[in-house]
DNA sequence: TCTTAATTTGACCACCTGGTCAATTTACTA
DNA sequence: TAGTAAATTGACCAGGTGGTCAAATTAAGA
């Protein structure tokens, strides 16, 4: 049993909610582990004896934040199921602004992964996010296919990506406007119905 | 007359030139002043007696960068004033990837600047770069709307914000296949028609 | 209660950072 | 060529980093 699981729950609770706090704040190079430190209220030996290396500890947080991001996609893909293609789109999309209102540190740390950063094995998380992605966009472009509310000739491939990159933008976007406290300005529905609507008709 | 400006061309080029390389490759916390020193071949005074700090060197550097993104989209921009829509598009998305293969290092300053990094003006640099995108393509879009390419009715505030998503994903996309020397692996051609497509016919 | 084992601590290490500035080298002028 | 002004240098500084480990504290067992 590794060290750090023989700990309270209250101990281990602390020591991740101020690693969520340094590694939202800062990349994986300026996240400073006496900050983590401090905030946690422990000692810098424990936490290395907890992670050996800083790196193992970014480890364990990403892990975690991308596991609470795929099981909230993974709950939202299965309710939907039976929901026609732009129904299913709208929920979630508002399934996402959901978990970056309640999670915003989390969705900070998954963007800044997604997005640049120089952590250790980023190009490994990503290709993997992006497997992740293609199956579960894929899926749902698939089912509207198969119902025949899209055009069953169209380049699935293609349409995943144009979904991915529209999707992730506007989440991208409404998050960075909550963190500037600018998000009332975002008229959400506005903004679904319009992704819908562009993803079935297109602009002309 | 500033310092710099004193310099013999060759030498503000070696500066430069380390400059561009050591913030591509690391973002701007983690970008040293030794390594650009140690890369151009100057000492550590000239190069604060050139630059007074850090920051100021790095406005000096993503403003050259901006500069040359900039001037290369209204270039494409006027020349194509007077095609269609679909071509337009398409001409735009080519001369994006002809930018990053001809200057991979300035698009990936572009890049992290726009997607992420910890750079001192960063918000305010990330405000004019949406300003200025609103109305290059805002224009574009216009232009086909007068044209009846595009629907009339459509919003062009989200129109403009799918075409900047979808047009910039798929240009870092590109770059980073360039980098990892997977490019060969991508269709441009069948990229760009799909885009188009997608932008004028939707997905059903 | 005494002893031993496990846990926690924080001073300490080598290394790197952005930035400074007295001293040296170079360029220019008389 | 001598003297001055300007440009260049790099040793040095304070402060921060990830990581270590002997010593102190706590927990457990007899």
């Amino acid at each position: 049993m590794k060290p750090f699981e023989k700990l309270s729950e209250e101990k281990q609770a602390r020591i991740i909610n101020a690693s969520i706090s340094e590694f939202a704040e800062k990349d994986y190079e300026t996240a400073s582990m006496n900050t983590v430190v401090n905030l946690a209220g422990i000692s810098k030996g424990s936490l290395f004896n907890y992670f050996k290396t800083k790196s193992v500890l970014y480890d364990y947080i990403y892990t975690l934040a991308l596991g609470e991001v795929k099981s909230y996609l993974r709950k939202v893909r299965d309710e939907t199921a039976q929901l026609p293609f732009n129904e299913r789109l709208s929920k979630i999309v508002d399934s996402g602004v959901i978990f970056i209102t309640e999670r915003p540190r989390l969705a900070r740390i998954y963007f800044r992964l997604v997005y640049s950063g120089d952590s250790p094995n980023r190009k490994i998380i990503v290709k993997e996010l992006q497997t992740m992605s293609e199956e579960y966009l894929g899926n749902i472009i698939q089912d509207a296919m198969d119902r025949n509310e899209l055009d069953p000739s169209i380049n699935k491939a293609q349409s995943v990506f144009f979904l991915d990159a529209v999707l992730n933008r506007f989440l991208k976007e409404y998050h960075e406007a909550i963190e500037n406290g600018n998000h009332q300005y975002f008229d959400r529905k506005e903004w679904v119905k319009g992704i819908t609507k562009f993803f079935t008709k297109g602009l002309s």
